[in-house]
DNA sequence: TGTACATCAGTGAACGCGCGTTCACTGATGTAC
DNA sequence: TGTACATCAGTGAACGCGCGTTCACTGATGTAC
């Protein structure tokens, strides 16, 4: 039965958000369209109503990813809460591998997701390097590197190993440079 | 028709390689178990009668890729040609995030494979460096991120500058330190 | 403000398709004598 | 060395299943008068 536009527009944003975290969870491959829309309480056939494909899905849910864990510092995103919940973190960690085999619109979001990283990442550097793109670029693909192999790994110590050589290397000595407590909230829902 | 146990162990190679190929190329999941029997020039029911399931291949197919791809060095890790093709090159850069969501013995294999990396990373290292473990593992995830977060984007001079980022951060310097002609083959097949 | 009707969000079953795996069968290989 | 037969690599069709998408239907919402 029909719903009033607010309703319709509650019930997209649902979809969406929900989509952002099942498949930072499970992959995007690995979730249906069915597993999004039971996990949201309603059943597949409404789907079509908000979007036209999956993926058109796959690219709005990135988008709202992205959006969600944008401006955390280098210390939250090498930690082991991350680690633990891709579902709510760094949807380019999360996603990277699966998407180089993706749609030229899937690479387009992960790719503004990417972009929204690095202002993050230049953000957390001390003032000194933060202008210098090269560093930035440098730093982000070593933290999500260290983050996707923590999580790839069986090993819970060598996942802490990973984790903590990056946080050595990308945090100590810049930690004194920035403001005494500008220690940003851990990884959020 | 039975064929001769050297045909048999042929067969059986020719499956774990092509596996190992499409696997890198396309992603597990995505690389269904006759399209590796249909490269190799075969029909789907024979596939049994050499692993257990498809789970079994997708470990052997890790180890495989990694043994092929050992001892390179970093440079031609972060290579365009290394971008380009990952159907020959680093499993643990093309099946990272995949892998987070795999079985626990996709992960061990996984985990062997980055522990081969490691070990290649640390042999292109210069002498002085070589035995910190923690550096060691803080290069290899800069140059996986690097490489991956390269692929997934659709903005080829954005993957340039990415992969060129990781090169001088990794590599300068440290080049002079190494034997004047330790110019390794670029990746191979 | 009240009525008549077109719209459309959501249901639930169905579509064609490809997946991993199984199975009866074929016939060359390998072995027991 | 020669024969009889059990083994088993590979075929090709089938299995149950879940996928993305479509569709006829329902009934509350929104609009035209």
């Amino acid at each position: 039965m029909r719903r009033s536009q607010e309703d319709t527009a509650k019930t997209r944003l649902r979809i969406v958000a929900t989509a952002a975290q099942l498949f930072r969870a499970r992959g995007i491959e690995a979730t249906s369209v069915a597993d999004v829309m039971s996990a949201v309480g309603l059943t597949v056939g409404g789907f079509y109503r908000h979007f036209e494909s999956k993926e058109a899905l796959v690219a709005e849910a990135i988008e709202r990813a992205s959006h969600e864990v944008a401006a955390h510092g280098l210390d939250s995103y090498l930690s082991d809460a991350h680690r633990r919940h891709p579902g709510r973190g760094c949807p380019v960690a999360a996603l990277c591998s699966e998407v180089a085999r993706g749609s030229k619109t899937t690479k387009t979001a992960f790719t503004g997701a990417l972009e929204s990283l690095l202002t993050s990442v230049g953000a957390a550097m001390p003032v000194s390097s933060r202008s210098d793109r090269r560093q930035v670029l440098f730093s982000a693909s070593a933290a999500v590197g260290a983050l996707v192999l923590a999580r790839a790994t069986h090993d819970e110590s060598f996942a802490d190993e990973i984790l903590s050589a990056a946080r050595e290397r990308l945090l100590e000595g810049s930690a004194k440079t920035r403001a005494p407590r500008d220690q940003r909230e851990p990884q959020k829902g």
